[in-house]
DNA sequence: TTGTACGCGTTATCAG
DNA sequence: CTGATAACGCGTACAA
């Protein structure tokens, strides 16, 4: 690969000219100017960008770390920053986690010598995180996505996780529901599963009711139903189920349907997230909405703007119920028994 | 940031040996090494992996460049290269085209100029791609990923889309269905999709039956009911369909379900891809399986091997076909009338 | 408008 | 085992 030295050479100019013709050309004699690039298309010339990275302290990479990308919230906020950040003339370097805070460490750590511009990143737990730790002794622009309740000097863009579970309980509670359960992965792995355990207490409180212990789940995204059967097959059993995103919601749908359960008859089943396919399904899932392409340019542009030298506020985005057939009015009869004999 | 010369100094010691005490440790005394090392602590030094990368002229960087991550399929096997990437020591720079040529070019000429040590990609049409002639003239490890009968010096990882294809015809074909229709997101877009429909026409041709048009929906991963309608609801209509990915195939079921028709009972569903979803819903989605995961790691494999200066053989990888509850075996007596009068 | 010269932080090649 | 020095390819202040 030729550089810029021979370019000039073939052009009859000076390196420095060479380098102008590309970086500044209006400081460059038009006629020069041809001169360059025409020897730059004979010889196959392409800039150098580690190069220039060395020179000038600046890689304009952004480090995007995050926990997975089975999870479409985490997809489509990935590729949203990533049409984003190119139009504004940065590359992306992707890692995932898994939710392993060692695995975040060493993924920080190579971005870090990779002299990325700045970080966009989801950790497990903002509260206690080695690598927070660590990066609030750098300089290095960073923005947290996902996660609300980081230590105080970072910029974070997320959702009020806890208001949001606390209005889709008061949706079920509207609709007559009385006995709501909550169901979620391994609990340990993610500080936003907690805050919206918390925001389903509070309006069960709110409203009167004993909130239920967590329904705990050995997978993320996988339903186990015999976890879940004592729990709706008993009497007294619950009527509406929360869960603590959609793609669980969905497999516990799949699963009791199975089971031959009745959705929403017998169980009304609630999301958490908001992924398309959730509208398509039949019954179409009811979840909070979380705008997860909005969520992803928003950490972008203040990654942005940091970066820039600026100051850039946290942002709590806007979340929406959506409503969908997972969801019916509470059966007076039937709520204090589901399984009567004729 | 400090570089490698304050080390030195501070460890007294000269620039080179603090470089050998991380690059080759057992070069270099032990008692020398603990003061680089400790020097290097106190200072907060972190190697410049961009200095490293003009030095030695490479910089360890793959780029991936996919369609979408919108798609399990692409997200899924994304994940995995990331983490056989970097176990490898190798880190990921991506970016997404959504199939248009124009904007393949731009991120290619982008990665280029980063000096990427080679490229994963899945471009729209491996037979008429600007990006893939360019790369034919340079000399980049290059691998592509589900793009078959990619022109001749390029290592291709990809799955026999058209037999799949056959195959999940004559699943159907087996079980008495013999007027199958098959449904596709906006055809120009990907080359796979033809094949996936030539694979289709051959098993009806085989089986003695007519293959129909290709029906297009406007949306590669969201059904629009009412161009279907006129394939379902008329005398004669179809018994089964068959759909170019698994996402339009659980939109058309949710679509049809709330329209009324049972699936499988009046038509039968079969997706394409397997992703892991399929599996969870109520009826499971009947698809073919292709393997995500083994694909993203063969490819990758396949990478490294070429960057090591190996020959690497073009790879076409095994699918299965998935049974599920949205197939069923042909009424025979609805066969001729989906709507009768009683 | 163009050219000269230096430095970015590292690794490789010698010589000691 | 250690040290001095030359690249790697480019950007840019300064001089002409």
């Amino acid at each position: 690969m030729t550089d810029l030295l021979s370019v000039a050479r073939l052009a009859g100019v000076s390196r420095a000219t060479a380098a102008r013709a590309f970086a500044e050309p209006e400081k460059v004699r038009e006629s020069t100017r041809e001169k360059v690039y025409a020897a730059s298309n004979t010889l196959g010339f392409r800039p150098n960008y580690v190069a220039r990275q060395l020179r000038t302290q600046s890689t304009r990479i952004i480090g995007v770390m995050l926990p997975t990308l089975s999870n479409p919230v985490f997809s489509e906020q990935l590729q949203a920053m990533e049409i984003l950040a190119r139009q504004h003339g940065y590359s992306l370097m992707i890692a995932t986690t898994d939710y392993h805070p060692d695995r975040e460490s060493v993924v920080l750590e190579n971005m870090l010598r990779q002299r990325v511009d700045g970080l966009i990143l989801t950790v497990a737990d903002a509260q206690h995180s080695p690598c927070l730790d660590l990066l609030s002794r750098e300089a290095l622009p960073v923005v947290l996505a996902h996660n609300p309740d980081a230590p105080s000097p970072f910029v974070t863009v997320s959702m009020d996780n806890q208001r949001a579970m606390y209005q889709a309980t008061c949706h079920l509670l509207s609709l007559g529901h009385q006995r709501i359960g909550m169901i979620a992965g391994p609990i340990q792995q993610s500080d936003r599963v907690s805050l919206r355990y918390q925001g389903y207490c509070q309006a069960m409180n709110d409203a009167g009711y004993l909130p239920q212990p967590l329904i705990e789940m050995p997978h993320h995204t996988r339903a186990n139903i015999d976890v879940l059967l004592p729990w709706i097959a008993a009497p007294a059993s619950l009527t509406a189920l929360l869960c603590s995103n959609d793609l669980l919601a969905i497999s516990i749908i799949g699963n009791l349907q199975r089971s031959g359960f009745n959705v929403p008859q017998q169980l009304s089943v609630v999301g958490f997230d908001g992924i398309q396919l959730g509208e398509m399904l039949c019954p179409s899932l009811c979840t909070i909405e979380q705008p997860q392409q909005a969520l992803g340019e928003a950490a972008l542009t203040s990654l942005l703007a940091l970066i820039s030298g600026e100051v850039s506020p946290c942002r709590t985005l806007d979340f929406t119920l959506r409503h969908g057939e997972s969801v019916a009015r509470a059966q007076i009869l039937s709520s204090f028994n589901t399984r009567e004999i004729p």
